[in-house]
DNA sequence: CAAATAATGATTGACGTATATCATTTTTAT
DNA sequence: ATAAAAATGATATACGTCAATCATTATTTG
C-alpha cells in the first residue's frame, strides 16, 4: 500500500541502494544491464521520488526575483499584489521571493537590473521585459549561470528566456474585433482606436490582430487610424473628447492600451448616447466602468493565472522536471455579469503555521 | 540566512524544543507564558513550517477520490482527462486519487457510492452533486470521519461540504443574455432557449440569470419559453430544426444544458442565414463549430481552472491550512477568436522521475 | 597476467519535523 | 507542608532522499 522507496526499488533491481541512486540520479559510472534493470524496477514497482524527502535532504530553496516596472500603474500593481499573495503561501515550501521595481520602458535600467542579477543568488527570474537585443548579454550571462529565466507579460528576445508567460497580444487584439463586429449585429460602423505607442510590441500586435478580424469578417466597419496616447490618461481623455465631439458617425472605441481612467472621465461626462468601448486589464476603475455602463467590455490577460504560471514555471525550470498541468493563458472577456469577486480569494480560513 | 528551524524558535523563545513544538501543535498541557513567548518567536524569527519536512515525518498521505458521471458526456470526459493529468504530476507529492464513475442524476447510486466511501480510508472527496436531502445522511457520516468534502461544478447540500468549486450559474445565464443582447445592437430580437431539465438546479439557474438580464437591459427581446431536451443530442437537434423552420424572426438561440452535437448538426445543415447562438461547455464539437462558424459564442466553466483548485482546497483542508491564492472561477466567453489551444499544457519536457 | 580502470556494495550523516517516553521541575490544591 | 497535578526539559527514533566515503569486486587494457 505504501509507496515503494528507492530501497525498495535497489532490491527488487537486485542492486544496492547505492546503485540504484546512481541510476535515479545520473551520477554515472554505472554499467548499462544495471541502469536497465533499475528502470525496470522503478516501471514495476511504480516507484515515484518522494519530493518532500527529496527536498529536505539537498535543503532547497527556491530563490526567485521579479523584474517589473515600477510607477503608479494599476495593472503592475495587480501583478505585484498578487504576487505577493502568492509568495507568502510558498514560505512553506521554502520559496524565497524579491520583487525589484524598474522604471518602465528603460532598457538601460533593465539592463543593468539584470546584470546585478547574475551577481545575486538566484535560482530563477520572471522579467516584464522588451524586446530590445541590448538585454541578450546581461541576460546570456545569467542564464549562463544557471538562472532559469522566463519572461512576464511582455516577452524577451526569443533565444534568451526558457519560456514566454503572457497572452499573445495577437489573439487579444482579435477577440476586441470580434466582440464590436458581434456588437454592430451587420450594421455599418466606425471605430477608433488609441494606442500608448506603436513602438511597444504588445500594443502593436494588438492592433494587427484588431484589423486583421474587422478586415476579413467584418468589412462594413471602417477603422480609424490609431491615435496615439503614451499611455496618457489625460491625454486619453482629451482625445476622446475630440472624437466624441468631431465623430457622431462612431459606433465604436478600442483602447489598445492604458490610461482606461481619462478615457472613463470623458465617457462619464458625455450625455448623449455613447459608443460601445472595449479597453484592456481589469482593474479598479476599468472595473468601476463597466458596471457603471460606461465601458462594454474589458479584455483582461488574468495576472492572476499569469503569476501562478510563473511560479510553477520557473519551480519546474529549476528542478529540470515537466511542467505541471495548469490552467491555459488566454485573453478573458469580462462583462458587467461575469467580474469575479473584487477580493482575493481568501475565504475558509484554517489555522496557520 | 537559511530559515530558521523550530529548535532555533525554541531557542529564541529561551524553553525547550519539546515545549515549542507543543505550542506549535497544539499539542495542550502548556503555560500561557510559554505559548506567548513562543507566538512571539515566531514572529520576530520569521518561523514557517517545513512542510517537506513535515510530510516527510508524518508520512502523510492525501488519499483523493472525485465522484463523477459516467458516461459518454464530453463535458465529464474533459474533466476526468483534468483530474487524471493533475494526478500523475500529483503523485510526487504523495497525493493518490481515485476516480468514481456514477450514473447520472441517480441520486440512490450516488448516496450509496458516498456510503461507501465513508468505509474506505479516504481524506478528502470532491462530488459532483445533486441537491437532493437524501445525500446529507451519507455526507455527515463521511464528515464525521473527518473527510473533507467539496461540491464541484454541482452542488451538494449546502450544510454538508465545506466548499463549493464551480461557476455561479446564474452569473453563467446572465453572461450568455448580456452577449445576446449586445448582439442585437439594440434591434428587436426573440431568442429560443433550451434546457436539459428544469429540475437540474445549474439549468434552472442559468435560465433565471439569463431572463433576469434581458428582462431588465434588453426589453426589446423576446425570450420564448424553453424547450426541454433532457441533454438528448438527438432531441436538440430536431427541436432546433423545428424552430428554424417555424420561426423566421428567430434571432438568437441560446442552448443552456448539454447534447450540442445535436444542435450542431442541424445548424451546418441550414443554408439560411442562422440566428445568433450561445452554448456551454468547450468540447471537441463545439469547438469545431465555432471554428467553423456554426455557433458564435461558448460560455465555458473552465474545468481545468475547477479541477486545479479542487485538489487545492482539499489538500488544505486535509492540512487545515489557509486556502492558497488561486485563479477565480468566472464563467468564459469563447469566440473564435480566444481558443486555447487543443492540446494540454505539456511543452517543454525536461526529466523525468 | 598484472595493472589500471570501471562498477558496485555497504554504510553513514545530514535535512527539519512529528511523536513518544521518561525524568524533572514548577504550580496548585488541600 | 505535603500530595497531586500541571508544565517543562531532555532525548530518541523515524520518515526517504541526497551526497559522500571507502572497500571490494568485475572488467578492460597493454
Amino acid at each position: 500500500m505504501a509507496s515503494p522507496t528507492l530501497s525498495d526499488v535497489a532490491h527488487a533491481a537486485g542492486v544496492s541502494y547505492a546503485t540504484a541512486d546512481r541510476v535515479i540520479n545520473n551520477r554515472g559510472n554505472v554499467a548499462a544491464k544495471s541502469i536497465a534493470k533499475v528502470h525496470e524496477a522503478v516501471a514495476t514497482l511504480g516507484y515515484v521520488r518522494n519530493v518532500a524527502a527529496a527536498n529536505l535532504s539537498r535543503g532547497r530553496i527556491y530563490r526567485l526575483a521579479f523584474l517589473i516596472p515600477q510607477g503608479p500603474n494599476a495593472f503592475f500593481e495587480r501583478i505585484r499584489q498578487h504576487i505577493n499573495t502568492t509568495a507568502a503561501h510558498m514560505q512553506a515550501e521554502r520559496v524565497i521571493v524579491e520583487v525589484i521595481e524598474i522604471a518602465a520602458f528603460a532598457v538601460k535600467e533593465l539592463q543593468n537590473s539584470i546584470s546585478a542579477l547574475a551577481e545575486q543568488d538566484i535560482d530563477g527570474v520572471a522579467i516584464v521585459g522588451l524586446q530590445s537585443s541590448a538585454l541578450s548579454e546581461p541576460l546570456a550571462q545569467l542564464r549562463a549561470k544557471g538562472v532559469a529565466v522566463v519572461g512576464l507579460v511582455s516577452d524577451l528576445p526569443q533565444d534568451h528566456r526558457a519560456a514566454y508567460i503572457g497572452i499573445d497580444n495577437r489573439v487579444a487584439g482579435r477577440t476586441a474585433a470580434r466582440m464590436i463586429g458581434m456588437a454592430h449585429a451587420n450594421g455599418k460602423g466606425c471605430v477608433r482606436t488609441f494606442v500608448g505607442s506603436m513602438e511597444a510590441r504588445d500594443h502593436a500586435e494588438r492592433l494587427t490582430g484588431f484589423c486583421e478580424v474587422i478586415a476579413a469578417d467584418f468589412p462594413q466597419i471602417d477603422v480609424l487610424d490609431p491615435i496615439i496616447t503614451k499611455d496618457d490618461a489625460s491625454i486619453l481623455g482629451d482625445q476622446a473628447q475630440v472624437v466624441l465631439n468631431d465623430l457622431p458617425d462612431l459606433t465604436a472605441l478600442y483602447n489598445v492600451g492604458a490610461g482606461n481612467s481619462g478615457l472613463v472621465t470623458t465617457l462619464r461626462d458625455t450625455p448623449l448616447k455613447r459608443p460601445f468601448c472595449v479597453v484592456h486589464e481589469l482593474v479598479k476603475h476599468s472595473r468601476q466602468a463597466l458596471l457603471d455602463g460606461h465601458i462594454d467590455l474589458i479584455i483582461d490577460q488574468r495576472p492572476d493565472v499569469e503569476i501562478n504560471r510563473a511560479f510553477n514555471v520557473l519551480r519546474a525550470l529549476i528542478d529540470q522536471k515537466d511542467i505541471p498541468a495548469m490552467p491555459d493563458l488566454v485573453p478573458t472577456i469580462y462583462v458587467r455579469d461575469n467580474l469575479p469577486t473584487e477580493t482575493l480569494t481568501d475565504q475558509m480560513k484554517g489555522q496557520d503555521i
